[in-house]
DNA sequence: ATGATTTATCGAAATATTTAAATAAATCTT
DNA sequence: AAGATTTATTTAAATATTTCGATAAATCAT
């Protein structure tokens, strides 16, 4: 079942922070160039320079914002971008411009 | 003379963190409603809940981005947004999605 | 079951951002 | 020129975010 996301000022503003840091654009480059999915630890830890802890956390905020989806897969953890969401972010951005 | 602005992760990274904030989108949205132009201290002051050095702070801040204009006019200082950044940040976000 | 691996959480320190009071600077009005 | 108005800057406090060590939780391999 899709959910269906409404973007309003505060969604934004959120999506506009989780996008807001080096690092989670880089784990988001790391997710579209796995072209299927991405499986999490191995792959993202090694390309950041960043503590594991770090990482989660950076993950769970993009996770929350709901700009990627994760599958848990054993005792990974797959993720996928959501173009919906960045979508749903453009028309919002396309909604300021005059 | 256009300034040619190149959209690479660093500056989507500036242009999110300006938009990460409620003010500041407000701030955005004023702009917009004031069809042609915004003039600054009576028009967004009044809006904004805020203090006047916090306004020029956020200010400042969009302007840094590019995201908006401003132009000098007496003592006021007028806003425009820059569709052009905002169509490049857009464009950024379209290289993220699969 | 034990040990290894992957991910999540907690707590605390370091860093960054937001806010406003005070005040400066620029320009307008008279 | 003097006072009023608009915007900018400085400084400091309050708040939020980022980071990582320690450790927990879940699952895998043997």
């Amino acid at each position: 079942m899709e959910t269906v996301t409404q973007m309003n000022q505060k969604k934004a503003e959120k999506i506009s922070k989780a996008l807001a840091d080096p690092n989670r654009l880089q784990i988001l480059k790391e997710i579209k160039r796995q072209k299927q999915e991405c499986l999490y630890c191995v792959d993202i830890n090694d390309t950041l320079n960043l503590a594991q802890p770090s990482i989660a956390h950076h993950l769970k905020l993009l996770v929350d914002t709901e700009i990627i989806q994760s599958e848990k897969e054993g005792r990974n953890v797959k993720y996928r971008l959501n173009n919906k969401v960045i979508d749903e972010y453009i028309a919002f951005l396309e909604t300021l411009k005059r």
